[in-house]
DNA sequence: TCTCTTTTGTAACCTTTGTTACAGGCCTTA
DNA sequence: TAAGGCCTGTAACAAAGGTTACAAAAGAGA
């Protein structure tokens, strides 16, 4: 007699959760995958929340599982043989990460690490669906083709920055793209935190937003830069 | 009666010429895909030789058909603001354009410009039988992911070697790459041509190539280098 | 052979980036 | 509120790479 309401509220509850999982799913992957797709992720799919900071790949590890992500972004880094970092790009809502579907292809280690760069919504699914899947449905193809595109692009305007900016416009670039990902004028990050994502060291840094300062397009205080948008 | 042995001569040189054909489809792509898909390759391809120098692919067209290389090299390279290049990478017999995969797909504009590295033998293959075979064929999807894997694995490689190394040492690997490619110890290039590849100036080039011949690696010759393999 | 063009060598100088060193401010915690 | 740890600012210097300028050597063509 008592406990009915008990069960009756837990079970509310549970199939609340679930809904808003599928929800999540159809808002972010909807206008992509048809409803049986979307009812399959759903169903082997793990959902995960993922806090900022949080080491999702390392590099040197096996994958055994490749995320769609949700809500959130997750920032891609490559490591040199001291051990120092390049940012690559970041991933957001409706991506995936081309590494991982290379690695768990090709059953290598992963060549780059995945940190969370924000608070992060994803869900992970188990390599052999992906096998599967690309077989069965034809927008699972072209998700996993356009999603390779995508990567390539990035990578692609990666190197025109390495290569062809000097630091003062790289650096400027990182600002507006930590701006945008983050969507908040307000980056919140040390200039030695900076100065590893762009493979520098600080007191270069420093400098360059020093200027950036000068010049009136930010503003700096300890642990934060506010960026004047433009 | 004069006749017949000509006709026979023709076509007997017209088998052996097609035959030639699947004979070295075969010998570059046997061992990935199945007899069947061998075959449309050879029905629906055209095969092209391609000379040292000609531009397959340039920035901003748009591309109708994928090539399969067979034999030679191709260099793929990006271009700045200035029109200035950068090589990214060459591609090698068995190998294919991920960037073309990718117009295909988004029907979007080149973002590189290919030139053939040395005289080159491949098949081009008509975009609207991508399609098909990807979903049709497990070995050709299978070829495309393989495909994607290793061009994003270059363009790590790419990366690293603009972000980490130094010039002396991009040089390095650069003249060890196109001794490899070229399968011959001697380097036909100019000390402006290898400027650009590298997306610096010839002065700088002169300068460390200089120096890489001081300490016996290599020797400079006029149009030419001769690198001392180690 | 003479001239013109291309290629290479080199010096001098400048800019950008990296390094070392140190001081001062802010925050945390005992 | 004192001590210690992080974070930032800045100077001084070093190294790498880019620029300009010019000369000499090699080949091409008349």
């Amino acid at each position: 007699m008592f406990i009915k309401p008990l069960y009756k509220g837990l079970f509310l509850y549970l199939l609340n959760y679930l809904l808003s999982m599928i929800q999540e799913l159809k808002n972010s992957y909807g206008h992509l995958f048809e409803n049986e797709l979307l009812e399959e992720i759903n169903q082997v799919g793990t959902f995960k929340d993922i806090p900022e900071g949080f080491t999702l790949i390392d590099i040197g590890e096996y994958i055994k599982s490749m995320p769609l992500l949700i809500s959130g972004a997750i920032k891609i880094l490559r490591e040199d043989n001291e051990g120092d970092e390049l940012l690559l790009y970041f991933l957001e809502r409706g991506d995936t990460c081309a590494m991982t579907l290379n690695c768990c292809l090709g059953q290598t280690k992963s060549e780059i690490r995945a940190v969370a760069e924000l608070d992060t919504k994803l869900v992970m699914i188990p390599i052999r669906k992906m096998e599967e899947w690309t077989g069965k449905y034809r927008t699972w193809r072209n998700f996993v083709f356009e999603s390779y595109h995508n990567r390539i692009k990035e990578m692609l305007e990666t190197i025109d920055s390495i290569a062809f900016l000097k630091m003062d416009e790289r650096l400027s670039k990182y600002l507006h793209d930590k701006v945008k990902i983050s969507n908040d004028t307000i980056i919140h990050a040390t200039h030695q935190e900076i100065a590893y994502e762009l493979h520098t060291s600080r007191v270069v840094i420093s400098r360059l937003l020093k200027n950036l300062e000068k010049l009136g397009k930010i503003k700096l205080n300890r642990n934060n830069i506010e960026v004047f948008i433009s």
